[in-house]
DNA sequence: ATGAGTGCAAATAGTTTGCAAGCTG
DNA sequence: CAGCTTGCAAACTATTTGCACTCAT
């Protein structure tokens, strides 16, 4: 159980019909230890180092983004995100501009959005949502 | 009343201390007119050619978004968008992920999103929300 | 006239692509 | 052993910064 979070990540990526590497595994057990969403670059910092390139990162996190083993956000600035989806429910957070503090936030309109998207005969919809402010101490 | 968005904009830019420039005042006809929100590149690309330069283009959205006259949003890509403020409440947007087809979607919990923002001593507090999917035609 | 705003060039940050070699199922 | 994956290098896109010059107030 320590890493039930990763091995229910593994199991999902097998059955979407994505291999296991071991540069693989070890992003989800970095994913799976942050507390908060991560990019690209902070993910391949926090692998033991020489892990595998960055360039892996980035392919990999798309393709568990894809299969939806992960959950993509966007930093204000744009940069993209991604924490587990597996452990943790849907949801979004709130980040410091300057401390990049990070919080959860559950309040998620998923439902509402979607059904608006799909009034409009969209498909495949998925939405992003992240909320900015200046924490207490910065 | 032809431009009234624009004459609004161009007065809340004086009000906050920003100069009217001819530039200035491009972009916003070209913010107004647009029906979808535009990324800096886009909004240059509108412009009367010769209007200004793509790097002023980014350093008055920036301006303009410190100081409330247009809304920042983020594609799925990460790219910035901007929309006038001015006669368009706060809203967000479904975008189609192929064919970048936009429709204006109205719900949004600017106000839960504050309140818990709020309850975690965070200030100034700003969100980002966009919706994606694939539109019919697609 | 004074400092905000602009243009041009150059630097960054984040991300993507091409291709040959390696490893998984 | 087929083809998904990776590594390395290089290309790209979006955006930012430095600096001298210009213009709005």
């Amino acid at each position: 159980m320590s890493n039930s979070l990763v091995d229910k990540s593994l199991v999902h990526l097998s059955e979407a019909g994505l291999r296991l590497t071991k540069q693989r595994k070890a992003m989800l057990e970095v994913l799976a230890k942050a507390e908060k969403p991560l990019s690209a670059e902070e993910a391949h910092a926090e692998l033991p180092s020489g892990t595998c390139d960055l360039v892996t990162v980035y392919r990999s996190l798309e393709q568990f983004d894809r299969v939806g083993v992960v959950q993509l956000g966007v930093r204000e600035n744009g940069t993209k995100v991604y924490c587990l989806s597996h452990g943790h429910d849907h949801h979004h957070h709130l980040t410091c501009r300057i401390c990049g503090r990070t919080e959860r936030v559950d309040i998620c309109m998923a439902e509402e959005l979607e059904q608006v998207g799909r009034s409009y005969g969209f498909t495949e919809l998925s939405h992003v949502m992240e909320l900015f402010g200046t924490c207490p101490k910065c």
